[in-house]
DNA sequence: AGATTAATTTAGGTTAATCTAAAAATAGTT
DNA sequence: AACTATTTTTAGATTAACCTAAATTAATCT
């Protein structure tokens, strides 16, 4: 049986990790994790122990291959269940993380295939960040940061890597959304702020700090 | 803050003293949790620090108004989450307990509103349960037992006593459903038990055990 | 290479929720 | 009313997850 707490730990070395694949720090965890240094060396012996990590002290964790599995399952149904909130209970995309923080520990493999039959299969939650499937496997998109896109250049709005409130509230509030048609109109070179156009019609210009939270894929010029 | 131990063992004092109004034992407590008394005696005492139960030793417990309060809002969420794995993810109400016993402790006065609003503000959970509102009120049906209904009694199914999966399904092989209707054709003094007959057709004996654990609300005679 | 800094681990302790076994209070019975 | 049985409580331990402070290992920089 794995607690709730050994799952939270888990899905962070998944995720520091890029899925799981590289070797994660014990600050680094205990920063995600808000937790001391000292928690997250007990807890990573423990999922040692459990067959779910590989660890020796001092040279950083890894998952073992059902250490992924079990990330993969969580984030899946931390995901699913974001779509859910937003499709079919109006919740907007800033509200959601939380929640689903929550929802993502329930433990019922029939629950979460009807949810996905019910949401239609999505591949993406409402951050566009993608939805592993049954087998924890998850397609990759070449997504890049708006920033490197370069003068001129146009992209999709594809997903967020910042995911707090307060950013998504501020591309409610400038009307981006995921979808939304950027063109890069002009760059400064003085503090990295950028010009860009949404959708064709709204310019506006946005921060460093903004274009390296948002993904784009990049299209074609015309 | 309050964990969802504690929560567990006001939900429990709420349903054992008939929606929080009578007193209950520890050893009622502890065999419904299935733990031991010891704990339950620890338990309530922390309850009662934190003004949730009222309690005095060798005296039983019962809930404050803020605990009610609590365990309502407990019941409201298991019973809004069952209504939705019945009607929306295609789940029998034999299977939906275990589910709903983790679901109810997600919090989010949002979710819980949105789910109700999603459902169409269901007043009954699968088993014909009632949902109390979001002051805590349940809407008492005046049904009884089948088994205190007289010979030629008609009446229809408006809940079960028992919620166990082998009850469900017995009844579920028989085709007796919330909304059947079942007229006592029958009563047998020697075992209790009784033939029915089910919405006009199906001719069945059940036994003592099973009438009385189906409740009914009687209607009027031909 | 040696010294300093940073990261990580160990040692020892705390809290919530549990348990067993023993003691105390209540309830039931003659 | 006294004795017995049952229920409940207390006392003392255990486990998971956490913490602080000190010790250790690794990394970085003259």
């Amino acid at each position: 049986m794995i607690t709730l707490t050994e799952e939270n730990y888990i899905k962070s070395i998944y995720q520091l990790g890029r899925y799981g694949t590289m070797t994660v720090s014990t600050n680094g965890i205990a920063e995600a994790l808000e937790t001391k240094a000292s928690s997250v060396t007990d807890m990573v012996k423990k999922l040692a122990e459990k067959g779910y990590a590989n660890y020796k002290r001092y040279q950083g964790v890894s998952l073992t291959l059902e250490g992924k599995k079990i990330a993969a399952d969580v984030v899946r149904k931390h995901r699913l269940w974001e779509v859910f909130l937003v499709e079919k209970l109006n919740f907007t995309w800033d509200e959601v993380h939380d929640i689903a923080e929550q929802l993502e520990h329930i433990k019922s493999e029939k629950l979460i295939n009807e949810l996905d039959k019910l949401l239609d299969y999505p591949t993406h939650d409402p951050h566009g960040d993608p939805i592993p499937d049954k087998n924890g496997d998850i397609k990759k998109t070449d997504k890049i940061l708006l920033f490197n896109l370069a003068e001129n250049a146009k992209g999709v709005c594809v997903g967020v890597k910042d995911t707090s409130s307060s950013f998504l509230k501020y591309l409610d509030k400038h009307k981006i959304a995921l979808g939304s048609e950027i063109t890069v109109v002009s760059r400064e070179d003085f503090d990295d702020s950028m010009v860009i156009q949404i959708n064709g019609t709204m310019t506006i210009s946005i921060s460093q700090a903004v274009a390296n939270n948002l993904f784009v894929k990049e299209e074609a010029l015309d």
